[in-house]
DNA sequence: CTATATTGTTCCAACTCCGAACAAATACCG
DNA sequence: CGGTATTTGTTCGGAGTTGGAACAATATAG
C-alpha cells in the first residue's frame, strides 16, 4: 500500500495502459522465450487479439523477433518469439584501484569482448583514455551502430541520478561529473553507480537462474571492503544521500578494531580480507593510520592464500576464517532483522571457503536473528558468474528497457 | 526503476487509467481542500473535461462532497471540493500490558469517543470484551452504519496480511489469529499490525503538517522498547517475516548490557526508558533474567521524574540522560547510514528532554555518519498529537482508500 | 475428406483521454 | 442597463485502449 507523491506524480494517459501491458508482456517473453502468443495471452489473463497487438508493437520497437515455429500435438503450429539481446549492446567499465576492467556485452550480459589496462587517477585522461578505448573497442567489434550507453561502476559513494562521483577514497576521486565528461566524449548515454550495487542489479536484471528470481535480496560483496546493495520489491534501495545499505561501517562493537573509514568497530573491520589476514598474522590494525591500512591490505599473501592453508590443515588459518565466519554471521542477523529479505546474496574470497565457513556463519546468524524464520533467511554464495561488476554496469544500461512503467 | 515481478502482476485493463487518475485527483483533493473541478484539472494537466468526470465519479462513491462557492476576481464562480471524513469511521485499538485503549476515529484520524481500560489477557475473553465495548461505542456514537473496520495495534509481531500476532511478548500471545476472531465477533474488516509500524503509518496517512509530507522516513519511539517503523517511497516495509525494521536489537557492542529479548548489547538495551532509569539508580541489568527485567521497568520512578530531576540541576540524573542521548545518536547513524531518509521522526519520553539532548545526539550521530550530508539529516521530534498509536489503527483501515492502485 | 483443435487476426462494443466548442456565471465598463 | 471579457463547468466527437466473439489459417486423427 503505497501513498501518492502529491508533488511528484504521473497522470495516466489514453496511451498508459498500453505501455503497462507492454513491458508486462516484453517481460513475460523474457522470462519464458520462446514463447507463442497464445500462451502469452494466456499467462497475461488478456485475450490473443490484445496479445496479438502488444506482439506486433514491440516488433515494431525492435524488442522482440518472431523465431522458429513449435511443435503442437494438434492444431495451428504456434510462432515462437524472442527478445532481442544479441544485437542490442552496452559498455560496461569497472573501475579498480590496480585495473580498469572494459567490457563490451549485449543485453543478456554476456561478455563479447574484453580489455584491462591500468588504472588512470588523472580525470581528465582517465576520461580522454576510456573514450578512445571504447571507440577502438566498438569499431573492432563492428557495433558502431550497436551499442546504447556506457554502465560506469565505481568503488565510492555516486549520486545516481547526476552521475557524479561523489567520493571514492580507494581512486582518491572527489565530486568528478563522470556521467557529463564521458557522455561528451564519446556521444553516448553514461550511467554511474556504486560497484556493490552494480552487482546486486547484475543479479536483479541479468541473472538467468531461477532460483535467483527473488525480488527482495541483499546483496553482500565481501573483499577489501564491503560492498552492499540492498533490493526492496524489485528495486534498489538508494536514500536520500545515496548511502543507502552501507551496512560496511555499522558497528559491531562500538570499540572494535579500527577501521579505513576512521571510525572503529565497523562490521568491516571484522570480515574484511585485510581483517582476516591480521588476525592469521596477528598485525594490530588498530594502531595504523588509514593510510597505512590501505598499504596493510596491497601484500603478496591473499584470502586464496590464507583459505588454501586452511584446507591444508593450518590450524590458526582455519581460526582466522572461522573467526571471521562468527562476525559474518553476526552482521548479517542485523541485515536481515532489519530489511528481512527474502533472501541475501554473498560475494567475494571468503565465499571459496563457504563449505568451511557455513556451519559458523549459520549459528551466528541464528544466535541474533529475532524469530526462527529469520535465523532460516537463506544466504546463498552469488552464482560464481566472472565479472559481476561489470554485467551491473551493463545492466545499467539494459534495464530501462524492461523495467515497469513508473505510475500514479 | 522498479523490475516487474513476473509472478505477481496486474494487468491494465480499460478501467485502469480512470482508477489511477480518480485516485490521483482525491489524494490532490485531500492535499488541497478546498479545490475547484477547474483547479484539479490545472494540478493534474488534464482538461476540464476530464477533471469533471473524475470528479463526478468520486462524488458518486461518496468519497467527496461539493460546498461552498468560492471567490475570484473574474469569471464564473468555483464549486469547492473537499473530502469526506467526517462520517467516515473507524475504531481503534492499542493494546499496552496494563491498559487498551479503544477510541472512534473519523477517517481524518479525529478522535470521536475514547475508553480505556484494564487489558484483558485470555485471548477468547479478550475479543469477546471487545466486541461487546465496540458495538456498544458504536451505538452509543449512532455510528453504526459509518463504521468501515477495526485497526489494532499490538506490541509485538505481526503478519500483516493475515492478521495474526505471531508474538507478543508483553502480553504473552503468541500465535494468534486476531484478525478472524475479532472479525467474526463484530462482522467489521479488522486489521492488525505492530504497534511501532502503526505510529509510522500515523505519521504517513494522517498528518496535517506540511513540513511532515516526505515519503521517505523512519519513525522511533522510544519507551520500553523501541518501535520503529521504515517509510521508503511512500511505503512501510515489513519484510518477508514482518520484522524489517527492527534496529532496536542492533548491536552497538556486542557485548553489551542484558537485553529484554535475551540478547546482549542490542541498542534497546542502551537507550529504553528502563536502560535510562538503571543508569541513574546504578542498577546491573545483565545479572537480571529477562522476566526481571521486564518487572524492573515497572517501578513507579519513571523518564518524566528523570526528566523533571534533570531541569532541576541533578547532575546525575542528566549524566544519565545525556548518556541516553549519546547512545541514541549513534544507533540513529546506523539507521541513516543503511536506510539513508530524508528525515527521522522521534517520539517518547525522552523527547520531552529534547532540548537537553538534541547537541549530544547530533554529535554522537555527526561521529559514525558516512557523509557529512547524511548527518545533516534532519531528527524531528514527532507531532505531540494524542494517542499515536490509535491513529495508527485507524489509518490501517482508512489508507485503503487514499492508496496508488498496483499497477504492472 | 471430415471433424476437431489450436494459433493468430479482425471486427465491433465499451471505456478512456484529448481537444474544442459550448453553456453558465460573474465582474467590469461605457 | 446592456455588452464584453473572463472563468468555471459540461458536452461532444476523435483517437487510443481492452474485451469478446467471429473468422481465417494450419495442423492432426480417424
Amino acid at each position: 500500500m503505497r501513498k501518492i507523491n502529491t508533488h511528484d506524480f504521473k497522470v495516466a494517459t489514453r496511451t498508459t495502459s498500453r505501455e503497462i501491458n507492454r513491458r508486462i508482456a516484453l517481460n513475460l517473453i523474457r522470462e519464458h522465450q520462446p514463447i507463442s502468443r497464445a500462451d502469452l495471452a494466456r499467462r497475461m489473463s488478456v485475450t490473443r487479439g490484445v496479445a496479438s497487438m502488444l506482439v506486433q508493437e514491440l516488433i515494431a520497437q525492435g524488442l522482440i523477433y518472431e523465431g522458429a515455429t513449435g511443435e503442437v500435438a494438434r492444431g495451428r503450429k504456434p510462432t515462437f518469439l524472442h527478445i532481442r539481446t544479441r544485437d542490442r549492446l552496452a559498455v560496461a567499465v569497472d573501475v579498480r584501484f590496480s585495473k580498469t576492467y572494459l567490457m563490451l556485452s549485449d543485453f543478456s550480459g554476456r561478455q563479447l569482448a574484453l580489455e584491462i589496462y591500468d588504472t588512470v587517477f588523472a580525470i581528465p585522461q582517465f576520461v580522454k583514455d576510456l573514450a578512445r578505448r571504447v571507440r577502438r573497442m566498438l569499431k573492432t567489434q563492428g557495433a558502431e551502430g550497436n551499442c546504447e550507453g556506457i554502465g560506469v561502476a565505481v568503488p565510492g559513494m555516486v549520486d545516481h541520478r547526476t552521475g557524479r562521483i561523489l567520493n571514492a577514497p580507494t581512486l582518491g576521486w572527489r565530486d568528478v561529473d563522470m556521467r557529463d565528461q564521458l557522455a561528451a566524449a564519446t556521444g553516448l548515454p553514461v550511467q554511474v553507480e556504486n560497484s556493490g550495487r552494480a552487482c546486486s542489479l547484475a543479479h536483479l536484471w541479468l541473472e538467468r537462474d531461477a532460483a535467483a528470481a527473488t525480488q527482495s535480496f541483499v546483496y553482500i560483496s565481501v573483499s577489501d571492503g564491503v560492498g552492499i546493495g540492498v533490493v526492496v520489491g524489485g528495486e534498489l534501495m538508494r536514500g536520500h544521500d545515496h548511502i543507502a545499505g552501507e551496512f560496511g561501517h555499522m558497528p559491531l562493537s562500538l570499540d572494535g578494531p579500527r577501521c579505513m573509514c576512521g571510525m572503529t568497530g565497523c562490521w568491516e573491520a571484522y570480515i574484511s580480507n585485510l581483517a582476516t589476514l591480521s588476525r592469521y598474522f596477528g598485525w594490530n590494525l588498530s594502531k595504523l593510520s588509514p593510510k597505512a591500512l590501505h598499504e596493510a591490505g596491497r601484500g603478496s599473501f591473499t584470502m586464496p592464500d590464507l583459505v588454501a592453508r586452511a584446507r591444508g590443515g593450518d590450524v590458526k588459518a582455519n581460526a582466522a576464517i572461522q573467526s571471521t565466519a562468527r562476525f559474518l554471521g553476526l552482521g548479517l542477523a542485523t541485515i536481515i532483522n532489519v530489511i528481512n529479505p527474502d533472501c541475501i546474496y554473498l560475494a567475494g574470497e571468503i565465499t571459496t571457503a563457504w563449505d568451511l565457513i557455513e556451519g559458523t556463519t549459520r549459528e551466528a546468524l541464528s544466535e541474533r536473528a529475532l524469530t526462527s524464520s529469520a535465523a532460516r533467511t537463506p544466504v546463498r554464495v552469488a552464482a560464481a558468474q566472472e565479472h559481476t561488476r561489470l554485467r551491473g554496469a551493463a545492466a545499467l544500461i539494459a534495464a530501462p528497457t524492461f523495467a515497469a512503467p513508473r505510475v500514479a
